[in-house]
DNA sequence: GTGAAAGCGCTAACAC
DNA sequence: GTGTTAGCGCTTTCAC
């Protein structure tokens, strides 16, 4: 049951059960054909000897290393350590450890994550790029598995994992508009059309979509840019319409932590919500619900992301190639809670 | 600058610069004695191969990895995310890469984690129990380098980095005594004292410590138990106590998202903080500064956590046994915010 | 200063 | 069914 010294072998655990070392690796494989009493020759010498291989060695011969890694831009941000989790976990079923990689911002981190993929520490890579440009595509270039999280880059070239950020955001908008809001703002969205595409880009497009299907009109003043996306920002945002003297009955937060800082602002300056303003969030973090009010907002389906992705990686790993780039898409739907409940 | 086609190895490059493989190793290593003429070759071909080496075979053949294993609870818990973060960051600096291991409040994934130690894919293990007994100590039996976190374990065999739990709640609750609190509420907090050593009980005990030192009695009603940690059972606790007709001017939550909840508890009753009552927290997560009213809280120090963990198993790892084992105590201190201004 | 060669522990043909 | 054997790509003595 135990007697681990130093390095038990295969070659020691065959010695000691008097067979070949084929066939350890053979009963270690769970390979059919094998007479019982071998079988069970091996299992005690394993037993006894404590023999645990080498999972070093076994890499180095099968060239697979059984590990992913996993590069986010920061696992503070609760969005990317839920979808963390979820990766984690739906990796380990597939009997994969990863190796995280948090890359906090910044473009030489997420550069060197990717490019110290050539030397096999891992099988495959699930990346989440921030800050990287399309300049720096090439990057990317290579053989190994490879998926991308979000529509930062848009090569053609690799599998992405995205969301449906624009239906979503659609969607949000619409349930606000469905519930009689007439004036919406949208907090953490950009006024200005950029080249790059971002979530928040696209989830303000998917908020002019809604109010235009609507026949409402899009007023530029009611996009409240933020530096950051944190709850401070959101508080901030509210700050400034209030003394903007804006007016608005509905507010769409690209985020969860966003929509914290709303909800804040809004409790602060004697705002009911939902009763004057309604609210809804972008992201369904744990914590979001147990808000006061309950925030009402978009779940990404992390789930999903994560079972995508790892799928996608480990099909590409098993192919031995990366196979045709697709474009995979994420389901969100809308979780009503209190800040706006369904109407 | 590129060809990446399929392997490029040691060989290829010594072949192209016409050199030995030993040499291009040695380049490889920076190791001093080389002719500048050769190290240019050298370097020139590797360039013009996009030569990268090969990490498994190198671990194999030196036996290190430069991987660490983490293996915490859960990292949808901010406090453990955060961790995790500065972990990645300081096992960064001393060119660790990190396979995180999420064991989600299951024991049998706990002993899992530790037992795959055998297999020699990490170097080295910086493991925070949460489900493990001290009667499954015996799984940490091996000669891998290994740290713990917190004081779940009280193994005195192994390396263990704690934080300063007892002195912190101590000095917290101080201060609510030094700011004129009478009846300290322990949101959190366990009544009974327990056989294994928790941090929710080492609290309390720093807890009730200062009580003691400020002459004042110890209330078991105002121990609020909770089943969880989260929000939620911060603001179930406040409840409670309204329903109690309790009635205290000082509550101290055993973490973060307890205050939080805790908070919005008083809040919704209508009771005004710090006015009424001054809330203490514990972990000082990020969003915590960011709460309406902003979070007085203990910082546990989670950057020196991670410092010294890493710093602990690296040295481990070089030395390469686990060496004296020791209890390494990384200091706390009080952040001071609205929810209970210093003194 | 540089090179030859012996493995690290395992896998997977291939032979019997 | 079971055993033999040739590497996987690198590190590291040890000669020269």
């Amino acid at each position: 049951m135990k007697a681990n010294t130093a390095t038990v072998t295969m070659a020691d655990v065959a010695r000691d059960a008097d067979v070949s070392v084929s066939s350890v690796s053979n009963y270690l494989h769970g390979r059919p054909y094998m007479k019982a009493g071998m079988r069970a020759r091996i299992a005690d010498s394993i037993d006894r000897l404590g023999y645990q291989v080498n999972a070093v060695a076994s890499n180095l011969r099968s060239g697979r290393t059984h590990l992913l890694k996993l590069s986010i831009p920061d696992l503070r941000q609760m969005y990317f350590s839920e979808l963390a989790e979820d990766i984690l976990a739906e990796a380990r079923v597939h009997g994969y450890g990863v190796i995280v990689e948090s890359t906090t911002n910044s473009r030489d981190r997420e550069l060197d994550s990717v490019a110290s993929m050539g030397t096999r520490a891992a099988d495959g890579l699930i990346f989440s790029p921030l800050l990287m440009n399309d300049d720096d595509e090439h990057v990317l270039d290579g053989d190994y598995p490879l998926v991308l999280l979000g529509e930062r880059l848009c090569t053609r070239k690799v599998t992405h994992v995205v969301i449906a950020n624009r239906t979503a955001a659609h969607d949000a908008t619409s349930h606000l508009i469905a519930a009689g809001c007439r004036s919406i703002a949208v907090v953490g969205g950009v006024r200005a059309i950029q080249g790059q595409a971002s979530s928040r880009q696209i989830r303000t497009e998917g908020y002019r979509d809604a109010l235009a299907s609507a026949g409402m009109g899009y007023d530029p003043e009611l996009v409240y840019e933020t530096v950051g996306w944190g709850s401070e920002d959101g508080a901030e945002a509210v700050r400034r319409m209030i003394l903007d003297g804006a007016r608005c009955d509905g507010i769409f937060a690209l985020n969860d932590r966003l929509a914290w800082g709303v909800l804040r602002g809004l409790r602060v300056s004697g705002i009911r919500c939902p009763g004057d303003v309604r609210v809804v969030g972008f992201d369904d973090v744990d914590e979001s619900a147990y808000m006061v009010p309950s925030l009402t907002t978009v779940d990404p389906g992390k789930r999903d992301i994560a079972r995508i992705a790892v799928q996608s990686v480990i099909d590409q790993i098993t192919r031995g190639s990366r196979g045709p780039a697709g474009m995979l898409e994420a389901p969100c739907s809308l979780v009503f809670r209190e800040s706006s409940p369904a109407v």
